[in-house]
DNA sequence: TGAAAATATAAGTGGATTATTATATGCTAA
DNA sequence: TTAGCATATAATAATCCACTTATATTTTCA
């Protein structure tokens, strides 16, 4: 296998830290198709708006995520600049596809916020 | 990208969470070219006994890495038949080798135990 | 301008995780 | 058969983590 980027085992420990959290390792597989704001992921993950927000930030802090204001919403999408964008990538490809998640929220119609 | 299984992602999430801590990570990348017991762990992460037997026996009950007793000595290895195996391959060829800090020991005449 | 929506942040709490200390187990060799 | 080594396990203490509740910020739109 030809890697890329050889990575800090330091690094490396602290983005699995952050990925070994079901919730945040969903949302990341999420973003890898499709951008995202926080009041989706509070639909699909059924939580609270805090505690999505603050997922999102760690994911953020630590370069896996960006983010863009577009009006009142903040988009998040996967930032293809980060040092651990080829690591996340790989990691991404073991696990199962969720777009069906975002599918069940536009049949409900709460996906037309971050439309367009 | 080919890739040989998919897990599901709450497997995933909880292999993650073990393998990011970076003794367990550097342990695991250690095994993945060398066998290794206890006491050359707890020499090379000047660590205490206890701390290291905790650790390798969450590598184990997760099934990632399997043992075998020599003598007065535990040999540990990774565990090939583990439905994870693939996936935690892909996720160490992205780190450095560590040999090094078998060959350390090894310098230090401390590798005579798990000789064979 | 003021209300409402989306999001962020802060503080507090309970549960999980890690290390330590103490002890038990299993094997070897004298 | 007993001493010593390698390792496991149990109990506990300290730290970390994720969630909740409460509040602040930013933007839109009437």
């Amino acid at each position: 296998m030809q890697v890329s980027t050889t990575l800090d085992i330091e690094k490396a420990a602290t983005i699995l830290k952050l990925l070994g959290d079901k919730t945040r390792l969903t949302m990341v597989k999420i973003l890898d198709s499709n951008d995202c704001c926080v009041c989706e992921f509070v639909e699909i993950f059924k939580a609270s708006q805090p505690a999505i927000s603050q997922h999102i930030r760690k994911l953020k802090d630590a370069g896996i995520v960006r983010e863009a204001r577009r009006g009142q919403w903040i988009i998040y999408s996967l930032n293809k600049e980060s040092e651990f964008y080829s690591f996340v990538q790989n990691l991404l490809h073991h696990l199962p596809n969720q777009d069906f998640k975002l599918q069940e929220l536009e049949e409900q119609g709460l996906r037309i916020s971050c439309d367009s």
